[in-house]
DNA sequence: CCAAAAGTGTTCCCTCTACACCCATGC
DNA sequence: GCATGGGTGTAGAGGGAACACTTTTGG
């Protein structure tokens, strides 16, 4: 570790698992591949950490390529470095989880030579994926099960203004079990870090939510005294 | 990511924080440089990953050849990839905390050309550290205390048979707090993990406290259900 | 007999859980 | 008026926190 560096052919690699929300659906963005190897398998959307950037600042980056947004959230999981998970040569791999308010309108599909789909896909109906990627969703699946309850992640894949119901749905989702309502609520309300609106859910054919958002600055408050779900 | 491997000079390495318990003191092994750069500081033990291993096993060797060991209980908790980490070039480092049965005895310290001392040394009485590794230690803290609440880990730095009180003992010490006696004992005995001996401590000039051993089967047994302290 | 640590129960409070009905709205 | 989800309270059980004295042993 002194000297020089002794450096054989390696090359580190960024994978995301970008977790969408929409119509009471937990979704992943996949892509579907171009090229060689695992020529048109699904697989999770990836890119080599370049030689300037950190690889936080790479995984920010592939997002922003995937989807044209910036200020996903996005933290690191996992890095997986098996010798033979990459067919090519050596690639370790340092995986994220992101996550994305999806309004149904977004999710841009920029295609490029590599990749000849992106899509959104069901949690419930994940197609066999390139590589170890099936293993890398899946830790990142048991990783956010274990963050969400310690952490409000559940807002980032919610819209500014969201109803309690929606809330427990991600929660539900997330961690695969239903939850009764009344003590779900008791529960997320007595956090403190939700903000009731003088606001209505609009264009339903039932009783109308009244709408909350997520206050972040009591949340940075309470941070400290950690959130228990 | 198909085709050739676009790949640039980089070089990952692992770095290890070991702690152990020993007369009351949670302890880390820290390395003495040899070699420039940070010359005569103290750093963590690491090592360049080698081109036919896995990221997990080279942390394992190096465990092993700074100890001798093997079967250390060794973990990898987070990935370093900052761009200016190391002044040699690009480093990205996945780190790992491990854990240690301290006898006393124990505690070999191989010296290499790269290494000039080898030491445990109190988490209270910690030198400044070469690279970024303040911060990597600072980390591998944190997460220990979230998951010793979780995981059996506070028994990997225990002899085989030990008192509550030294359990006790071990929480305290990665938590940073002490604890009510009676509440922790009765806590930890619910889990029902621990194996009551028909054994003494021997050689101490007060009343012999109750030795225990830590029962995997039953804890495995347990899996799924979650300890929560 | 003194010093040192082992060992042991109870009370209070708070949180978790289980559980079911009426309300508002759009069609 | 009916279908759909919105919204609400309580009782019982279990777990966490606070708290102090007696016992054993070696020297």
């Amino acid at each position: 570790m002194n000297e020089r560096l002794p450096i054989f052919n390696s090359a580190v690699s960024i994978d995301c698992v970008l977790f969408g929300f929409d119509n009471g659906e937990l979704k992943v963005l996949l892509i579907e591949r171009n090229g060689q190897p695992f020529k048109d398998w699904w697989a999770l959307p990836g890119n080599l950490v370049g030689e300037n950037e950190s690889v936080d600042q790479s995984a920010s980056r592939i997002l922003h390529e995937l989807t044209g947004l910036s200020n996903i959230y996005v933290e690191q999981y996992y890095t997986f470095g098996e010798v033979d998970r990459h067919p090519q040569g050596r690639v370790i791999s340092v995986a994220y989880y992101a996550m994305l308010r999806l309004s149904g309108d977004k999710a841009l599909k920029p295609l490029t030579s590599y990749v000849k789909n992106v899509q959104w896909i069901n949690i419930k109906e994940m197609p066999k994926l390139a590589f170890d990627h099936q293993n890398i969703f899946n830790k990142a699946l048991e990783k956010i099960k274990r963050r969400i309850k310690h952490l409000p992640i559940a807002f980032e894949l919610l819209p500014e203004k969201f109803t309690l119901t929606q809330v427990q749905n991600v929660y539900e989702l997330i961690l695969g079990k239903k939850l009764d309502k009344r003590n779900f609520r008791k529960k997320i309300l007595s956090f403190g870090v939700l903000k009731e609106l003088n606001e209505k859910q609009k264009g339903v054919s039932f009783r109308a939510a009244t709408l909350y958002k997520f206050d972040k600055r009591k949340y940075f408050k309470l941070f400290g005294k950690e959130i228990s779900f």
